[in-house]
DNA sequence: CTCGAAACTGACCATTTGGTCAGTGAGGTC
DNA sequence: GACCTCACTGACCAAATGGTCAGTTTCGAG
């Protein structure tokens, strides 16, 4: 891995483990094995380290909802395997996807925030579009955080008991109950 | 309201919205209108004036948890009760519940960050312990973290079209629904 | 071997941080 | 009026922060 690969995840695990204030450049530095100032060389302000950083993770969830809104969740198996996409994205960009959602008030100083805050809303828009009710749009938001939140926590404090694959599974079963309204056939989840 | 309660007020909402290591105490005398060193004055360290702001969330988390755990989760209509408190309880402290879990690496520097946690793990044990499925472990997670993710972020971005009392009731149905795997009458969420 | 660009560094800087301290003023008691 | 305690303040401090800069090392192309 490259330094300045080294220093792109330094500051996903970082940011997401301490939050972005609480992370120092001084910190990415020891991480990385290099000096502060081949940190900066690299990325000239903190605000482009993470806007590089989550970069990634932007791609991946703009493929992802621009094909959701281009094929429709209308039928039962369009939204389950809507679903395992989005586990999946969630599971691979988990780190980044946390610090997205804990950082809203960053918008205004990282626009890879901001693209993220409009992904994330198109992704809300979709959904409840195919339902007429609150309390799928609310449903949407809990089971979205709550399912980020919670595979970033396992990470983060290591209590994740579950191989990823199974993890994945299980959300995915989560996921399209809770939020779909279309429950998988019920060894699905298993 | 005194210029103490004042100071921890701010700390609340200062901290929720833009995370601990990001709201200074300048910020909070700024927001209290009063010197940072009274702030100082009237606690001693930041830890401290964290540790008195969360303790009316974690004395109401005690009691709900203690009371729960003496006389259990087994019918149907306990656990609607159970899901109304727990609901009641996040939308009354979502600023200290939202600071709690969103600074789990805090845990060893401030007290009141632990005893949270312990909390946590006691309501997670209570949960799980009326089901034996992994399933549903994974889902009060995803759920708890969910729906006071939801409540603090449509509190801070100030995108709360529903009155407060209306989305008690809805998140009390979804929490009903999603985690204790049992359904409250079709219409008890509206 | 030479040269130039890219990678990298330590020393440095202005600003902000949590926290200290000496002191001021208001109000109550003797 | 003398004295004391409590709430409060501005000036100050060491440490850490994001970032600059002048200079060194590395390395491939000519």
């Amino acid at each position: 891995m490259s330094v300045r690969e080294q220093i792109l995840q330094a500051t996903l695990e970082l940011c997401a483990k301490r939050g972005i204030a609480a992370t120092s450049l001084q910190d990415i530095a020891d991480a990385s094995e290099c000096s502060k100032a081949n940190v900066v060389y690299h990325f000239a302000h903190k605000e482009e380290l993470l806007n590089e950083a989550l970069t990634p993770s932007l791609k991946a969830t703009e493929t992802l909802v621009s094909s959701a809104e281009a094929q429709g969740l209308g039928s039962a198996e369009e939204k389950v395997v809507f679903a395992r996409n989005l586990v999946t994205l969630l599971v691979t960009h988990r780190l980044a996807t946390h610090i997205v959602i804990t950082h809203p008030f960053l918008v205004d100083a990282i626009p890879a925030l901001h693209k993220a805050q409009v992904l994330m809303a198109r992704l809300a828009d979709l959904v409840s579009r195919y339902s007429t009710d609150e309390l799928d749009r609310l449903r949407f938001g809990v089971v979205i955080s709550g399912v980020t939140y919670t595979l970033v926590s396992a990470t983060i404090l290591e209590i994740q008991s579950l191989p990823e694959t199974e993890l994945t599974e299980m959300l995915t079963h989560v996921v399209s109950t809770m939020v779909m309204g279309s429950a998988l056939p019920a060894e699905a989840g298993r």
